[in-house]
DNA sequence: GTCTATAAAGGGATAGAC
DNA sequence: GTCTATCCCTTTATAGAC
């Protein structure tokens, strides 16, 4: 209960993350998300002691999903079902709560993969993920694949510009797809 | 003859292009630019008049060819044979000269299309190209899979980890892949 | 927990000498 | 074609009152 101050802190984290979705990071000013607020730029220093922190606070949520997605993928064996069942499991993730918001900001901000540490954290796992769709196969075609796999289940909110398609056709499209090439993967034998 | 100064122009373009992939366009100031180069920032101002002016003058060229491939694909049937040759002539250009790296730099720098009227004209290029990818099946997995392909030939460059791969194989394998996508385009009568 | 005020730095852009 | 010098503005971040 200390902590509910009236959720100022997550209304700071929700401006934030669809101002720098939309505007990008480096173009975002702590004092553009204050005005959206009606506050001032010192207490958003209150609650986050920099702007990139601010970003590791709606990040690190994510992170840690991702690490038991992968944990789980690594204990299973290296099958289409698992496949199916990981990108499964990343589409729910991804058409869940606030999560995409989060994904569509490193999809917007892709220089700060490599400029801030959660960015790299988030490259890394993101790597480790397309690695786990595409074990037991190592040809270079599989883990492009992989990668494209990862892919669809993302573009599906643009690529599919068709009106009125609900979140769960999107899903239901991207795993379509997301299928046909997972089942490519590992019958090179 | 009355523009070859030394090149200096040239130089310019290709520091701000490296930089402003690596860093991001915001995060790259022209002080850095001009460092890079010996020069001064005012320096800069005489070859282009504002920083963005810099970043039309390399992308130009690239909405150029890009508008030829729509405008050619856009005469021919809507087949499975012009979707393989259309994907074979992008692959082309994304793997010849400069223009991969233009290219890298609207991904890393996905905010640009939305800020730069240079940005937002790439962006309807590639939605144009992928249209005409998608031509005669109107469906969502069918956009959604132009989507794709058009991905394939641009990760082909970093998803594709394994060591020692030549461009020619990166070309092959995303085409490789691009084709089994396209095949499942248009067959759903 | 939020404010005012300000520091310290860096940004894009321009004027005018050479 | 490049320089020095400078303008004007915005940025992140902090100090200290309330």
């Amino acid at each position: 209960m200390s902590e509910s101050t009236g959720g100022t802190r997550q209304r700071i984290q929700a401006v934030a993350l669809e101002l720098f979705t939309e505007q990008g990071y480096e173009k975002t000013s702590l004092r553009e998300i204050a005005e959206r607020l009606n506050v001032t730029k010192a207490a958003l220093y209150y609650h986050f002691k920099s702007k990139d922190e601010i970003v590791s606070s709606f990040a690190d949520d994510r992170l840690r999903r991702m690490d038991e997605l992968i944990a789980w993928a690594a204990e299973q064996p290296a099958t289409l079902a698992t496949r199916r069942t990981l990108i499964g499991r990343y589409a729910d993730s991804m058409f869940a709560g606030e999560l995409p918001k989060v994904m569509r900001f490193f999809e917007q901000n892709q220089t700060l993969l490599k400029s801030l540490v959660v960015g790299q954290q988030m490259r890394d796992r993101m790597m480790r993920l397309a690695g786990e769709l595409s074990r037991g196969d190592e040809s270079p075609a599989a883990q492009l694949r992989a990668a494209l796999t990862l892919f669809a289940v993302h573009s599906s909110w643009f690529a599919v510009r068709a009106p009125g398609v609900t979140d769960e056709e999107r899903k239901k499209i991207a795993l379509e797809v997301a299928d046909e090439l997972l089942a490519r993967i590992g019958d090179g034998d």
